[in-house]
DNA sequence: AATACGGGGGC
DNA sequence: GCCCCAGTATT
């Protein structure tokens, strides 16, 4: 059982493999960069991503030399954004304490920064041929499936029964073929809603398959609620620049950019409410031109409503003095910058372009 | 063991 | 509107 999953996986995914830039004249970095992209990331949308930091930063000596917010503002728009910057503190450990070279023991590789058990698994199976299985998202439902296996895939005690199954079954001469096909299957065949069974090398290996049971597998929890939050998104303008400030070092959106906000209970009120609640709350003497409409932006964990408010401000006070944490910047420079996903999308607005 | 952490694609 | 994605770090 266990030669005949092996050798079906590695026949198939050598004749269906996609032809990825990560793939083409593989070297570690390459590998490594691709893993860090590819975290909870569809590989069609890290694609892009791949490309740019390639020709930025072709090896891990520029990645290392680079600096902090460069990277973040190359990797602006990919989402958890502490991958960059532990991809970045890692390429200098790399650097510096193993010389430029990956280290490839176990658990020095878990030791960096951003590295858990799948990547860990992922870079030194593929880039280094050390027998590691991979545990990801793909896998556990391959493997739920083929051994109908419907224990809750959000627990952890739970994947980690999935890994000793995957360690059992993984081909140790072939680890990379093996972790990848297994991977590559669960993204182009063994798909969440709508299995292609017949396509599928292990269809005979397969128990959901054979009890007609595929979509109940793998079994999965409810998420928790969504936290709601509301605030008012201010746009003070000056000429042609808006005032942006630098988020804090840690949680939500660590050290992106954004314009101020003003969080509030209730997003409907007039201009004269509004006016009446800045002055309270910023102390400034400041006018509101435009309330656009509200906007809403989906995170993992939490349901952003916002409503951006244009509001002319008087260069001079010192609010408004420029440091390495807050500025003034164009809307092109914006759109180039580490300005967050939410901002961002107010950039585009018909209605905030015919104010600027 | 549970929670925080993004944004886009697919249905 | 809901689920998913080549998961990790923190609590």
């Amino acid at each position: 059982m266990k030669q005949l999953f092996r050798q079906k996986l590695i026949v198939w995914f050598k004749e269906n493999k996609r032809d990825f830039p990560w793939r083409e004249q593989a070297n570690w970095y390459k590998t490594y960069l691709s893993e860090m992209l590819l975290q909870q990331t569809q590989a069609v949308q890290a694609l892009p991503y791949f490309h740019k930091f390639i020709s930025r930063y072709p090896d891990i000596a520029s990645l290392a030399a680079a600096k902090e917010d460069d990277i973040l503002t190359l990797w602006a728009g990919l989402g958890y954004y502490a991958r960059a910057r532990n991809m970045h503190k890692a390429a200098r450990i790399i650097l510096e304490k193993y010389n430029g070279n990956f280290p490839q023991k176990w658990n020095e590789t878990l030791a960096l920064p951003g590295i858990g058990a799948y990547s860990a698994a992922a870079i030194l199976s593929i880039a280094f041929n050390k027998p590691f299985a991979v545990v990801d998202g793909n896998v556990l439902r391959v493997l739920s499936r083929i051994y109908a296996i419907g224990d809750d895939i959000r627990k952890a005690a739970v994947i980690k029964e999935f890994q000793r199954l995957a360690d059992e079954l993984l081909d140790t001469k072939q680890p990379g073929d093996f972790n990848e096909g297994m991977m590559e299957l669960g993204a182009t065949v063994c798909l969440p809603a709508t299995p292609k069974c017949d396509d599928c090398p292990l269809r005979e290996l397969c128990r959901a398959f054979k009890d007609k049971r595929q979509p109940n597998f793998p079994f999965k929890s409810p998420p928790a609620p969504k936290k709601n939050i509301k605030q008012f998104v201010l746009l003070f303008k000056n000429g042609q620049r808006l005032f942006v400030r630098r988020r804090p070092a840690n949680g939500l959106l660590a050290r992106m950019w954004e314009f101020p906000v003003l969080e509030t209970e209730k997003l409907s009120l007039t201009k004269k409410e509004l006016q009446k609640l800045l002055r309270k709350e910023i102390k400034l003497e400041t006018e509101i031109s435009v309330i656009l409409n509200k906007m809403t932006h989906i995170y993992s964990h939490i349901k952003l409503e916002y409503v951006p408010v244009l509001i002319t401000a008087e260069k001079g006070e010192t609010e408004w003095s420029e440091t390495p944490q807050k500025k003034w910047l164009s809307v092109p420079a914006l759109e180039e910058s580490a300005l967050h996903g939410a901002h961002k999308k107010i950039l585009t607005l018909p209605a905030f372009k015919k104010l600027m």
